[in-house]
DNA sequence: ACCATTATTCACCAATCGGTGAAGAAAGGA
DNA sequence: TCCTTTCTTCACCGATTGGTGAATAATGGT
């Protein structure tokens, strides 16, 4: 009855948030999106709407594959510290790859002037506050099972610490620090446990 | 023999650090500069050059009067861990002010397309590894004085685990997060001493 | 084969970007 | 008073920015 869309919506949302993830929202053009996804502003306006649009997507997009490939078993109710420190782990071996890190995009977007947009500033601090819940369930689920002892005020706190250990790793691995810093920065961080 | 400037230089400079502090390399114009100089364009490619180089004198002065302000203490030769107490309460009384807190100039350019720039990218990590120096020198003089006992490779991996506590302050302060967050960052780093 | 609907293509827009040429205005030694 | 030097002012540049109008092309039910 009508036109069909000639390209994969999936794909074109995926190059447009990698895209945004390397280089920042003020920095990346909508010329450059075209290239990365291979479409003209045209159908991506169509499709997702203007560049905010594009990039409150993409930062969805981001979250979510964050989670479920990263933040997931945190979460879980088997969770546990040792979970966190192959989280932390994961994130190091990421730094090594070719190229560098590309950080967090949640991180990084937190330091733009498109932070202070409520509708993004508002995914930003959900996604921190769930990093947060998600090592303060790994801390508990572990207190749970009786395998460390620590009352809920302690635990906050070091879910809190935790997420500036979490936080620190994609800033500075983004920065290009060297490995042994951020294993030293991790170590740390679970050397309490 | 010659017209003089009709400025002050140090405050024309002082202004546009400010600015590029609050928003960054890229999303700083040229029309911004001028409305916060209250000079033309001209007059500051004349003064300094060009965008490029007002932010990489900006980043100067940034690491200068940061390093004045904060730093010297952990710099000095009667520093302790007590002034890393010092200076993260400061970190945190200053995230209270109203406008809340800018963070820290290197930490978000160090997030940014221009740290990819040489000459960006070592003033970059020429203050990271000021920021790391410091800390280690505060502990080591604390060592040295034996109000605590630790190795030099203890002492190594806590100074990088403070940098990461000390970046993670300046992140999290300018991404608005609460205090009390800011507060358990801070005091599960210095807890082990 | 026709038609309503939606996708694609292409050209175009005003606004803003960083940067510059050149004329005019101050300064102070000669 | 003149003259050289440097600063200031103003207008301007081509390139790029995000966004859009309108013609054209495909789709599949009727």
């Amino acid at each position: 009855m009508t036109r069909q869309i000639a390209y994969d919506p999936i794909k074109m949302k995926q190059d447009i948030m990698e895209l945004f993830w390397a280089q920042g929202y003020a920095e990346t053009s909508l010329v450059e999106i075209e290239k990365a996804t291979g479409l003209n502003r045209r159908q991506l306006y169509n499709s997702i709407g203007d560049k905010r649009s594009m990039f409150l997507q993409a930062l969805d997009d981001f979250t979510d594959s964050s989670t479920r490939l990263l933040l997931a078993p945190l979460e879980s109710e088997m969770a546990s510290v040792a979970d966190i420190e192959e989280l932390f782990a994961k994130f190091i071996e990421m730094a090594q790859e070719a190229g560098g890190s590309k950080g967090c995009m949640v991180c990084s977007t937190s330091q733009e002037e498109i932070a202070k947009d409520p509708e993004v500033a508002n995914r930003v601090n959900v996604f921190f506050e769930r990093i947060r819940a998600a090592h303060l369930n790994a801390i508990l689920k572990t207190v749970e099972r009786g395998e460390i002892a620590l009352d809920l005020s302690d635990i906050q706190k070091r879910a809190d610490a935790l997420l500036g250990t979490h936080v620190a790793l994609c800033i500075l691995s983004r920065a290009g620090r060297s490995t042994t810093e951020l294993e030293n920065i991790a170590d740390s961080a679970m050397k309490s446990f």
